[in-house]
Order: C-alpha cells, then structure tokens, then sequence
DNA sequence: CAGTATCCGATGCGATACTG
DNA sequence: CAGTATCGCATCGGATACTG
C-alpha cells in the first residue's frame, strides 16, 4: 500500500513530499538548480534512476515542471508556486537539523566536492576582487582526486574547477576538510580558524583581508544552538 | 545505505524525520496521544510493529522519552523539546497539504472512526453543555460498523463510545461521512450543509443551536487556497 | 550530456503469532 | 493492554548498459 490513507493534509503532504530523496530534491531546486547534471551532483548519492522517478513524481504532484530548454539538450526543471511554497519546510527542516540533528560530523558526510559547490554558490558576489582573481583550495584529509579545487573568478562568470586551469594561482586556501565544512556549517567561527592556523591563507594582503566577505557560509550557518 | 551521506542539515534532519510513517506519529503526538494504543488509532494504517520500530528510533534521536506511566501498566510517550520543536514543519506540511495536496477526497481516505477521534479530541470544551449530554452521529456511506458513535458529554469528562452508552440521545447529527470530512476539512461551511440538510440536526433547539459553537474544524479549515 | 530500460539484491513492512 | 518475535513478500533502489 502506497499512502496513508488519511484524510489529513499532514499526511496528504507526506505522501506526495516524504518519499525518500524527494525533499533533497526539492532543496536543490530552491537552491536553484534546474538541470539535471546540476542535481545529481547535489544529490550525489542519489541514483540517476531513482532522480528521474522523483522528478517524474514531483512533476506529476504539481510540483515541478519541466521545460525545454532554449540552449542545449535536456530539459529545465522549474519549481511551480506549489514547489516554491515548500521553501518554509526544507527551511524549518535545516533549522531543526542545525539544531538538534548533528551529532556527529562522520567521515562519510564530508564531501569536498558538495562543499566546494556549497560555497561557490552562495559566494557573496558583491565582496568578491573585481579583476579576474584565481583562488585555490587545498584540501587535507579529502579523498583522491578531492584534495584540490580552483574557483576562477571573473567580473561576470565564477567557475568552479577541477583542474588546475593554467594561470597563476593569487590566493591559496589551507586547510582540512573537517575544519572548513565545520566552519561553513558555522560549528567554527572563521576568525578562529584563520588565528589558530587550521584555515591558512597565502596570497597578498589584499586577498586575505577580502577572504573572510566573500565567503558566505552555510544559510543555517547562524541558527541557535539550543 | 541507510542514510543521505551529507552535512546538509537539511539532509540531517531528514535521515531522522524522513522515513516513512515517523513524521505522522510526531504528529499525534503533537496533538497529545502519549500511549501506544492512541498513536495506533491516530495512524491507523501502520502495523504495530512498525510504529514499535519508529518510536524506538525517534527516541534513540532524542525526540521522545520513554516514561514508566504511574498508573496501569505500559509506557508514557512524550515529546522532548527537539519533539517539540517538529511542531513547526509538521504544521508547515499540514498548511502545504491543504493548499497544494487535496486534489481528491478518495474514498479510501474516508475513516469515520479517525474523524470522529479528530473532532472529539478538538471538541470547544468552553461552548460545550453544562449537564450531562449525550450526542449521537449518525454516518452515511460508513463502512460497517463505522456509522454510528456516540459523545457522552460530562462536566469533566468526554467520551467517544462505539456503543450506545444506554441513556437517552440528546441531539442526533445525521450526515454523510464524506461531507462532515469536508466540513471538518473546510471544504464546506458547516452553515451551508446544515443550511441545504447536507447535514441534519436532530434535538431541542438549544442544542442545535450550540452544536456549530463546540464543533471546532480541522487546525488546516483556514489555509487560504491558492 | 540527459536521461531511460532492465535486472536483481537488500530491506521495509505488513501479517501473524506470541508474551507478561 | 502494550508491546515483541518471526516470516515472507513486495518494492525500492543501485548498478549497469543503452539511446538520442
């Protein structure tokens, strides 16, 4: 038996938004991804199948709706007033997870890619060096391949790199990837971090003055701890 | 894999909350069930089994106690303050619900037995009889067994019988349980079905004159629809 | 790249029976 | 009444391969 076979606009809500991954789903759209590839690297232990079924559902529950896309193959995935309006749940869900759901921060739950994406994202644009800027992050304690990562910075255009993209490096940023997660979590203030050493920066002052505005960190970041 | 494998706090929050059935009994226990036998008639459709599972769960997450009850025998269920702290997000499904999820009332959603537990638990107890007062509801289109109770109503006491108490029946309401779901829904004005004898009132004017003071609709009748 | 189709193993969960 | 133990099936979902 599928649902809950209540009358209940709880259970009414649960049985379309309380599937499994469904509201992960849905947190990645209100982040405001809407391609495909977008979501499954911010979901990335969620199957592709299993990411089709769910959009397939969501699209079917009113949730979203896909669109073709003007550029390019694929579609667009497009949260509807409906999906908008489950912003306040993902929200109260981050709320009480910062709150009373982090324990512990398990090895498995770091992820430098998901974080590094995490930051390039909510970078606050406004901060950031004005001139074509190359920073570089270097990651203790990730797994292979995860230890290193560039963010290029142009006046219209910030991408996130894998590999090294061939230019000088003007600021490189030091540190484990338990330490910078808990400090983008807000677990860490920043300042502490970059006094005790645990975050280091190199580059001219400039940079490392401008360093703690550009980086946003995680939006539950300042809840309350109880 | 059990889990979501992130830092999200989102994604933490729902590793607890999320898996099926446990946010419905977070729910009745929102709403002041605290036995075992209450929560197994609030969510009629989970084993006993399952509901055993997920309350173990939810006190290994801290959102419930587990207390030795002083009289009769079994234990007392009560949310902690993270439990408390749910109320929020089981409320903000509860409001998404109403607006975006009740495209149909099916037939399977119908269960006259929760409904009449939903309304005796949010009876007016300041508009209610001051004597002694028996009221009886009759259903159409309840399953067997399911179309008649009774709400015995005493100056400290409330009681919801399946069997005629023996006293004589102050105030009949004769309805079909699919419009009293929709009243108690806030799909229809109760006015308006007692209005076009969608729903019948039988008994001294008195009465019939109180019954829409004490009769308090679902917490969700208000949501404004999209 | 953006998905879909198929397969098969894990597990979730309902049914039933049992206990104090 | 208040649960627990066991069992067996359905389905969920991850892996892999395939398509336009």
């Amino acid at each position: 038996m599928r649902g809950y076979g209540q009358f209940c606009p709880v259970a009414q809500a649960l049985e379309v938004i309380g599937e499994r991954w469904t509201l992960l789903v849905v947190r990645e759209l209100l982040c405001g991804s809407t391609r495909f590839g977008e979501l499954v690297r911010g979901v990335p232990l969620m199957s592709r199948s299993v990411l089709a079924d769910r959009l397939r559902g969501l699209e079917s529950a009113g949730i979203i709706e896909r669109k073709a896309r003007s550029s390019g193959r694929g579609q667009s995935y497009e949260l509807t007033q409906a999906g908008r309006e489950l912003g306040p749940i993902v929200e109260g869900c981050g709320v009480w997870g910062q709150r009373w759901a982090r324990r512990k921060l398990s090895v498995e739950q770091l992820d430098a890619g998901l974080l590094m994406w995490d930051i390039r994202r909510s970078l606050n644009h406004e901060a950031l060096p004005k001139t074509p800027t190359l920073i570089e992050f270097r990651l203790r304690g990730a797994g292979r391949g995860q230890s290193r990562y560039w963010l290029r910075i142009e006046p219209q255009e910030i991408d996130l790199c894998l590999t090294h993209p061939g230019f000088e490096v003007d600021l490189t940023v030091r540190a484990s990837l338990r330490e910078l997660t808990k400090v983008w979590l807000g677990d860490i203030p920043l300042t502490h971090t970059l006094r005790d050493g645990s975050v280091e920066l190199d580059g001219p002052q400039r940079l490392r003055r401008a360093f703690p505005k550009w980086l946003k960190l995680s939006g539950f970041a300042k809840v309350e701890r109880p």
